[in-house]
RNA sequence: GCGCCUAUAGCUCAGUGGAUAGAGCACCGGCCUCCGGAGCCGGGUGCGCAGGUUCAAUUCCUGCUAGGCGCGCCA
């Protein structure tokens, strides 16, 4: 048993429906009322006030019209005869509450069970094999290889990386890629900005592109080829299109080693880096448009070559080779979701920024017309992000060159408070990032609240070395005895975390697992506060001992899936 | 004009077809002879507007209003 949740669910599913049976045959209900069964879970829900219980359920008002009595007197019967039933398990109580909800509360020995289930699980507690091993694709980032990285992108990172460490949690292979943009348009423009910049040093007049990229960066590479003695060699023997070509390899590698130095120190990794000019040259992307065009799905028009994409949903027509003969970036990306299918993936999950949502009609379109089913392909949309600093917004203009990269970024904030302020807001949410409340190292950052519950549980054990108590005497300890609310309200937010990592998972929702980190060290504060761990009673202490190094493993195993650390001592 | 996203407390945001809609911040008041006070406890007139579906709508559907973003043979 992985989830003592999920099984204590099933068990009071089953003991509801076998009530109800029982009910109906003895004709106390009308016959028809277990037609409400039908096709349908029983409705249980987790009380959002855990006065309520540790489970409720509406079954009585889901039936009472069938039952053609009042939903209190249909859950009274229920209850009657659930509670009489022998296939009932931890299930101490049911009570009647409210319009006719029935309160089920569990008892001590569940809370005892939990405590030992998540200790024997250690770092697997809340992972669950619900994905079993199929093969999920997350695609994120994939900036252009012209500029550093930069404030969505950061966000974007986040969110791709735990959403990959999400799905893995729940049972999923989920791999991750980085599409790098390395032909194509903008890496000419590129080369044509540096290439500009190089003759500007060297005291040339050459004017610089109109559309050419603007930052600092650009002049740096150029200054940078001139000093590194082999790359001036080659340039000063190269003829202008010479030094083009070799702009463009320079510039590209160099800006690419700075988008992966950048994510390294943001520890997201991503399984491949998949250059967009290595799929031209195997032919994928010829091929493909081969077979569409034998398949009837493109026609030609002013000398271009369209994709009839409007035939698969999409608003309109999308243009695969201009009337220059060259691709435009569907194509290319086309054969890319081509590729991840092909390589087994049977789920693609690409996370893109708010200035990118037309481009999921077109890939859907494609993938349709390839014969693939619909929702192999689910697209992230994320919003934009507003950098807050002394409660005002930090103006960013490209033009004027006020930008913040995700560099600039990450040296004004840890990177764990960064991971967590991009993935707390949902993804469809605009996100107000505040960096003094980021960098704060107080009570009122949250990573700093759930970093120190964990470190607190640590400075516990230390407490306890220094009065020598060993880890064995709290392997052993009577579980029992954890009887105090605080100690219950614990153990209950605690067993949530299976729950809350699949379906933040299947949500496609890191948002959960921040909210849930945060909930579960305030929980764990309260506890801290109300229950003394180490005392006097050497019983209690060996079983609050076990409690919070349960405690500590759960915190510990959320900021995990965040990749956030988790430290002993700050 | 069309498309996507958003609208919940003074502020930033959670949340769910169900019971009395929550958290943090801010503000006010309490709690350390004690395991880290980097903490805890208490204090709340709020689901943009109008219809519809439902036993039940803040949640789902439609329309409206307001804001953000996008609408290239750029990526």
């Amino acid at each position: 048993m992985h989830n003592i949740m999920e099984h204590i669910r099933g068990n009071i599913a089953s003991c509801i429906r076998q009530a109800m049976h029982a009910l109906a045959a003895s004709g106390e209900l009308p016959a028809d009322v277990v037609d409400v069964l039908d096709g349908a879970a029983v409705p249980l829900e987790v009380p959002k006030d855990p006065k309520r219980g540790e489970f409720a359920s509406p079954i009585a008002l889901v039936a009472a019209k069938r039952a053609r009595k009042p939903p209190r007197e249909v859950a009274s019967l229920i209850v009657r005869e659930l509670m009489a039933s022998g296939e009932r398990k931890y299930v101490e109580s049911a009570e009647i509450a409210g319009p006719g909800f029935i309160n089920f509360r569990l008892s001590q020995q569940w809370a005892a069970d939990t405590v030992a289930l998540i200790r024997s699980k250690g770092p697997d507690y809340g992972r669950c094999d619900f994905g079993c091993g199929e093969r999920v694709m997350v695609e994120f980032v994939s900036a252009n290889p012209v500029g550093p990285l930069n404030v969505v992108n950061a966000r974007a990172a986040a969110v791709g990386d735990t959403l990959v460490r999400l799905l893995d949690a729940a049972g999923y292979d989920a791999a991750s890629e980085f599409y790098v943009n390395d032909a194509g348009r903008q890496v000419e423009v590129l080369a044509e900005s540096v290439y500009a910049r190089y003759m500007e040093l060297r005291g040339e007049d050459y004017a610089f592109p109109e559309d050419g990229y603007r930052g600092e960066y650009v002049r740096d590479i150029a200054a940078q080829a001139m000093q590194d003695g082999s790359a001036a060699a080659r340039l000063s023997a190269a003829n202008a299109d010479e030094a083009r070509a070799f702009f463009r390899e320079y510039a590209l590698r160099h800006i690419l080693d700075w988008q992966k130095r950048s994510l390294a120190k943001y520890e997201v990794r991503f399984d491949r880096w998949f250059s967009e000019r290595e799929l031209r040259e195997t032919g994928a992307v010829e091929a493909m448009i081969g077979e569409m065009e034998a398949a009837g799905h493109t026609y030609k028009e002013d000398g271009a070559l369209w994709f009839r994409s409007s035939d698969f949903g999409d608003d309109k027509d999308r243009v695969l080779i201009k009337s220059d003969g060259l691709y435009t970036y569907v194509a290319p990306d086309l054969a890319y979701h081509r590729d991840k299918l092909s390589r087994g993936f049977t789920k693609l999950i690409d996370i893109l920024g708010p200035d990118h949502h037309g481009y999921e009609g077109r890939m859907q379109a494609g993938l349709k017309s390839f014969g693939y089913p619909d929702g192999a392909l689910q697209v992230l949309l994320l919003q934009l992000v507003t950098l807050m600093r002394d409660g005002q917004p930090v103006k960013m203009s490209k033009r004027a060159g006020e930008f913040i990269s995700m560099d600039d970024l990450l040296e004004e904030v840890p990177k764990d408070a960064a991971r967590y302020f991009f993935i707390m807001r949902n993804t469809s949410s605009h996100l107000d990032f505040d960096l003094d409340l980021a960098r704060a190292q107080s009570m009122d950052n949250p990573v700093w609240y759930i970093q120190y519950a964990h470190a607190r549980c640590c400075s516990i054990f230390r407490q306890a070395e220094v009065a020598g108590i060993s880890p064995d005497m709290w392997d052993c300890a009577d579980l029992a005895l954890l009887s105090e609310p605080s100690d219950i309200d614990l153990v209950r937010k605690m067993a949530g975390l299976p729950d809350e990592v699949l379906s933040a998972a299947l949500e496609r929702a890191p948002s959960r697992i921040a909210k849930y980190g945060m909930d579960l060290a305030s929980v764990f504060h309260s506890f801290y506060n109300e229950c003394r761990v180490i005392s006097d009673d050497a019983a209690l202490t060996a079983a609050r001992l076990a409690l919070v190094d349960a405690a500590k493993t759960v915190i510990a195993n959320a900021l995990q899936i965040m990749g956030i650390a988790a430290p002993e001592r700050m």
